[in-house]
DNA sequence: ATAGATAACGATACAGCGTATCATTATTTG
DNA sequence: CAAATAATGATACGCTGTATCGTTATCTAT
């Protein structure tokens, strides 16, 4: 259960419970269930609305964190500015639609021949990769 | 020739041939033929060299048009900061290095039948895609 | 319970990157 | 060569993220 995973991320990172950081697992809960992606902007602004004197600088913290426990991923759009989503843990990559943003999870990859066949060509270790994908969704098109 | 794909990008999105834009190209060409990657920044620096009165935003306004010309690959690091590459215009993608950021093109990519299964799965019409792969170049193994 | 120690917070300032504005400059054209 | 104006460059601005640091609230030991 994401839920668990969010509270026990918070947990092991942290001595203490504090009422910032309940507030801000519990946002991320529901937004796990909705599977939106957001802003940490959009965030803060969301969070605001329960506790008016929530900074900044924590949510900023709590994010950065999350993202390096692995629970949330940050997704970069073209423009350069930068997602949340909060993901199951599981190996997956993006795809948005270029129209109305959304972000939904694909588990396409690239085929293990091809790391190896990079390997060959380049000498390097291979560490890792990042896969985004482009289009328009269903409801977009429809709406043309 | 890429030198002469960079001065015909110049003068098709342009009605003035300007000292500016001479130098942009000539540098580029350079930085093309030695393959090395560059920040905005790092491009002014080297542009100021030759004409210290050389403003910034002209140098912005230069990538920007080349980025959408297809002649400039933007770069986007883990770090967030963009870094350019002139690219010769053939589909490929990056692969950098962990350790001294290094990057060079790779020419593997996403087999056909997965775009297929994506738009099964999804019902995107995929339109574009973005690869990038991370891991340690042999100079940087070698050093370990 | 309460007091002391201190993790975490939140206000603020700051830094970097990119964009917008606009008077000035320099290329082009008649 | 002069007028028209594309393009420039100085500057200001906005946004995102980070650093600093005094204050607050949680925890722990009494």
């Amino acid at each position: 259960m994401i839920a668990d995973k969010i509270r026990a991320a918070f947990q092991e990172t942290s001595q203490r419970n504090t009422r910032p950081r309940r507030i801000i697992a519990e946002r991320l809960i529901e937004l796990a269930d909705s599977g939106a992606d957001f802003t940490i902007d959009d965030l803060w602004q969301m969070l605001r609305h329960e506790d008016p004197r929530l900074g900044r600088a924590t949510v900023y913290r709590s994010v950065e964190m999350l993202v390096s426990m692995g629970l949330l991923d940050r997704i970069e759009f073209a423009d350069g500015t930068h997602h949340y989503r909060v993901c199951g843990g599981t190996h997956h990559h993006h795809l948005t639609c270029t129209q109305c943003h959304r972000v939904v999870e694909v588990d396409v990859c690239l085929p293990l021949d091809q790391f190896t066949s990079i390997r060959n060509q380049t000498d390097f270790a291979i560490e890792g990769h990042s896969l985004t994908l482009f289009g328009r969704c269903p409801a977009c098109r429809a709406r043309s």
